[in-house]
DNA sequence: CGACTTTGACCTGCGC
DNA sequence: GCGCAGGTCAAAGTCG
């Protein structure tokens, strides 16, 4: 997959700009449309400026779907963690108005520490 | 053989 | 009630 370079573009767009998309902890606000499950739950959405669509952040991740929605022409992957009672799960869409870069929202939140390797087998 | 990706189908909620 | 959009699952296939 991909190398831990990946990572510094992770780490250096997370300055670059944080979009929360969780209404802080307003219960007051309508958020009928917005009522999931996870909702509750922490939600953490930022743009990351890379020219790929997987984030390694060091968790693993299995994708389970991909949709293509309204408003953005590109299609957005969900991702769930694989590690053991975990279930936080990830969704990442590319930004339609900048193809550099990637919307990945993170929800839930992880009750286990980073894998020391995602994989058995190393990467050339 | 185990872990993971891909893709279509299915389900649910909302608006009209 | 119907159609649309978004979200999730499962089967098959791939790779080391």
């Amino acid at each position: 997959m991909i190398n831990l370079e990946k990572k510094s573009a992770f780490v250096d767009s997370s300055q670059h700009h944080i979009s929360s998309s969780m209404d802080d902890d307003d219960p007051s606000r309508d958020v009928s449309h917005v009522k999931k499950r996870a909702m509750k739950n922490s939600r953490f959405a930022f743009r990351t400026k890379s020219d790929e669509d997987i984030l390694d952040d060091g968790y693993r991740w299995r994708k389970y779907g991909q949709k293509v929605v309204k408003g953005n022409p590109n299609p957005r992957s969900y991702y769930k963690c694989t590690f053991t009672g975990c279930c936080v799960r990830k969704q990442v869409e590319r930004a339609f108005q900048d193809a550099k870069s990637v919307i990945t929202t993170y929800e839930g939140k992880h009750n286990h520490h980073i894998p020391t390797q995602r994989r058995c087998h190393t990467s050339t």
